[in-house]
DNA sequence: GATGAATGAGACTTCATTCAT
DNA sequence: TATGAATGAAGTCTCATTCAT
């Protein structure tokens, strides 16, 4: 437990506005003075604290990137087996990003395409973050729970890749309360992951069937 | 075969140019008079032929679309199943955003995360394109190929980011001839998608082995 | 009767088209583009026959004016005395700017103010047209129907400047067809003009009433 | 006595600088880049204060009608009956225009036939001022000073556009410092409009006379 | 004679950023 | 520390005008 600073305090004011002006407006269309009037503060007060937009624009994630990683990491010890922290983890991103839209537009919308941001250190920490589905893999890998032959990679892409999308349409369409959230897409995919990565037991007792059903194209052994 | 009029010519080689320029610097840090160098013509002529550098992009992905769409079509018409037509389609959109990187990069970079382009024609030729996937999965649903129970939209979204995922990252890491080509990723996608959706005709012939492997908690039945 | 050349027909066809224009939109803010639109050519063509958007301008009112002045000719050849004929001019220029719009709103609104158009030979001609009432208000009072002591330049001051201000006005609302038409103001006009003017008989006659009658501050003797 | 903050001051200041230039060069021919260095601000300072150069320019009379209002208004609290009033104001109108060229010119000559500006509330605040001109004429007809058959609304718009017309030609010709000035119209206006609608006090009483001299067919009656 | 195509010049306007208080 | 005031740099877009066919 720390005391927060009074600047500690604005500075964090300030990235809250910026983070929902630039959600609701994108990035390029806010501009520094509708920051500090959402902020309450003067423009030049914004540049106290960060020394460009773009300066502003990159930190807004990294408090969103620590607090996640840590939440996630809180939950993931009350988890056992990796195929059960593969479902936590989905379960956690979605919820994330279902939980704080204006963080998932940012990252989603406006900093997952721009180059530049891939070379600040809250990027890497985002690399860092990623690697712990890597590791959960890996170790389903090893004990035999998943396929031994994964692109772990790959997977993760996988992974990936459905929940931004889900996510991205989602908030496109302006956070609807329905089906389409995400936390509702987390069961689905998971089970159809798993049926891509989990090692099927049957196949190796009863591999004799093999015979009798013949495999289409597409099957793995 | 028709002549393209000199003024169709004209237009082609402005979107060629912009389409290449947006894509290196971006649709933000890019100006007009870039675009105008790029092509050879002034600044004036890019607006005798689109009415504002929005307008411009969005002219971009139009042919494009049209393109992938007809060469989709053209391809799936000599195959057969829904199965082999789902390998097709994920083969199609990786080899087509591999070897048309200018326009993967404004499609999923600048055009995906545009509200203003959702409400373009060309937005809902997209739309209309990507039904195809629907109805492929509902053709295999029906066919028995794959599970019953799917839900298309949910199975299409997985496909679809996943694709999206790679593709952007190749993207974003300057289009490298290596393992991660979006084409490499064609056969690892398709099995693992396969395996989530089909149906396992084991599982109905010989449903008597649920009592000697039981389910984890993530299995189907 | 003369023979219009193909060459002068479409000059003229221009100029009614430039006029409509320019009425409509003003002359800033039309463009050659519009004035070739209007009258059914291409741009460069406007510059075959003019050399410049102002030289356009400028030729607008030059035939407007002959016209003008040849119907004004005509109809004073019917009238005899200098109240008549300062009737029928009053009469005449009311009449024809409601009868031509466009070339009211030209040339009191565009024209008027234009201190280049001043240098024209159009400007000339009008300056010399204007000269016809200077001279009837001489001829007035040299022929004893008009004081002898009036300044005839303000007192067509104030003729032209109560007829444009009516007509202006009436466009500014958009020519409607009521008692602010021009022509509802001519007998008005004309009766208040020659009470300020004209020689008042009785009291040369009865010049002996003075006595009787002191006059108020603004009397004339 | 009131202690104007710098931002009021440097309104005023450009409005000055842009009252000087648009008035030299014309509106449409002024740039905001003149005004800046008119003003010796930068481009960007203008429009801290003005949203745009239309802006700007209705801007201009604003505070000058409020100005010649109360001017008026106090001269008019000093003079006695409706003749006399009149006089003050055709006085006032010319004076002010004489003394205030700039302003005159903007008003006479750009905004007096621009659409848009009949849409702001300075031309209302304009058509509220000019409603003094009615009254006191509506106050001479009931007082009997003047004839009771006016239309006043007629009546201001001979005075309005004679006083125009004679402002406009002395700006046109570079404000000369001659018998042209707008002051030096003043009483030969006045007389002349005052024997068009003041109640003929002799006619009145020696109305036997009309058989003597019968009247021309303007006469009153 | 007519025009389709192209453009140079420049206007308005925006905004991130700095400076002096 | 905070900010009101100011601005430099740049961008989009318009349009009168020309050139080659």
């Amino acid at each position: 437990m720390t005391v927060k600073s009074l600047k500690e305090a604005r500075r964090e004011q300030i990235l809250k506005a910026a983070e929902k002006v630039f959600s609701e407006k994108g990035f390029q269309n806010s501009t520094i003075s509708d920051v500090a009037k959402e902020t309450g503060v003067s423009d030049t007060t914004i540049y106290e604290y960060f020394s460009s937009k773009e300066d502003l624009l990159f930190s807004i994630p990294r408090d969103g990137i620590e607090l996640s990683k840590q939440m996630l990491d809180s939950h993931l010890s009350y988890i056992n087996g990796p195929t059960n922290k593969l479902r936590g983890m989905i379960y956690h991103l979605c919820k994330f990003y279902q939980d704080n839209p204006y963080f998932a537009s940012i990252s989603l919308m406006t900093l997952k395409t721009n180059k530049k941001f891939m070379e600040t250190d809250t990027y890497k920490d985002l690399i860092e973050y990623y690697k712990i589905i890597i590791n959960v893999i890996k170790e389903g890998m090893e004990s035999g729970e998943l396929k031994s032959d994964l692109d772990p990679y790959f997977v993760r892409s996988v992974i990936i890749g459905s929940i931004e999308f889900i996510v991205t349409r989602w908030l496109m369409y302006g956070c609807p309360n329905d089906k389409t959230q995400p936390v509702n897409n987390v069961d689905p995919l998971f089970k159809l992951i798993m049926q891509g990565i989990k090692k099927d037991k049957r196949m190796k007792n009863f591999n004799f069937k093999i015979k009798i059903e013949p495999d289409d194209e597409d099957g793995e052994e």
